[in-house]
DNA sequence: CTGTCCGCTACGGAATTTGTAGCAGACAGG
DNA sequence: CCTGTCTGCTACAAATTCCGTAGCGGACAG
């Protein structure tokens, strides 16, 4: 249940706008680390499941699928990657990395990894 | 368990930074929503509720919770609202708002609701 | 004191997520 | 062909999270 069906109230939703039913979509687990992963080229199965450490083979294929569904992503031959809006949704997303930075720093300044003090100008895309 | 700690591994993340724990935070049941909400100002906890149809009580208190120790909103007289970063991460997410309603034209025409064709010019801020 | 509304908590059942084992297919060496 | 290894993916039970509903204590009107 990737999309949620015209008919169907989206969990969450007082209108069924589209904004709930994205947000039910990224509102999962896993759901938008695997965008943000993906917006690294093209990745495999495997390798995904090397990205996010913790996820179970079902679940990434879970996310996977609703995703594909969703049209967020596609199978090729080099294994998943971001569609055109999946490389779209990434754009909106992308703001989050830097803003994130901040975030982390106001309310848990130990959070922010050293590696990043030193490394985070090659964020530029 | 809103905010991972340093020393603990964030669900997902293979360095810990930040953006996971942003994704692991925004990436449950009803936390966008909520954000979403109370965007058009201060809500009460009723009336999140009403937003939110379907959730209950207590994960709404749950959310509510792990959303102020993240310091993205605050308890006031009024009930609650978003903090200033609070209003940083919805300008984030605002975006989302117009990118939902092409991508829900591309993968669920239907989905488009009537009333947003002819409201969707007032949504220059 | 009674009734009503509010913010919030408790708790059992339902749904989602995790952890782990394992299958089928592709490919290399022998 | 047989064996070993790697990859993509499925199955399934256990753990965690979420939903639905009942209800508590406080404020306030009659």
């Amino acid at each position: 249940m990737a999309i949620p069906k015209p008919g169907q109230p989206v969990r969450g939703s007082q209108s069924g706008a589209p904004i709930m039913a994205i947000f039910d979509l990224l509102g999962r687990r896993w759901a938008m680390g695997i965008i943000w992963n993906l917006s690294r080229g093209p990745s495999t199965f495997r390798l995904l499941q090397s990205y996010c450490e913790t996820i179970s083979p079902s679940m990434l294929n879970n996310r996977l699928k609703e995703l594909r569904e969703a049209k967020l992503i596609t199978r090729t031959l080099d294994g998943y990657e971001l569609t055109e809006m999946g490389e779209e949704l990434f754009a909106l997303l992308k703001p989050f990395g830097i803003w994130s930075l901040s975030w982390a720093e106001k309310v848990a300044p130990e959070f922010v990894p050293p590696w990043n003090e030193a490394n985070n100008d090659k964020e530029t895309t």
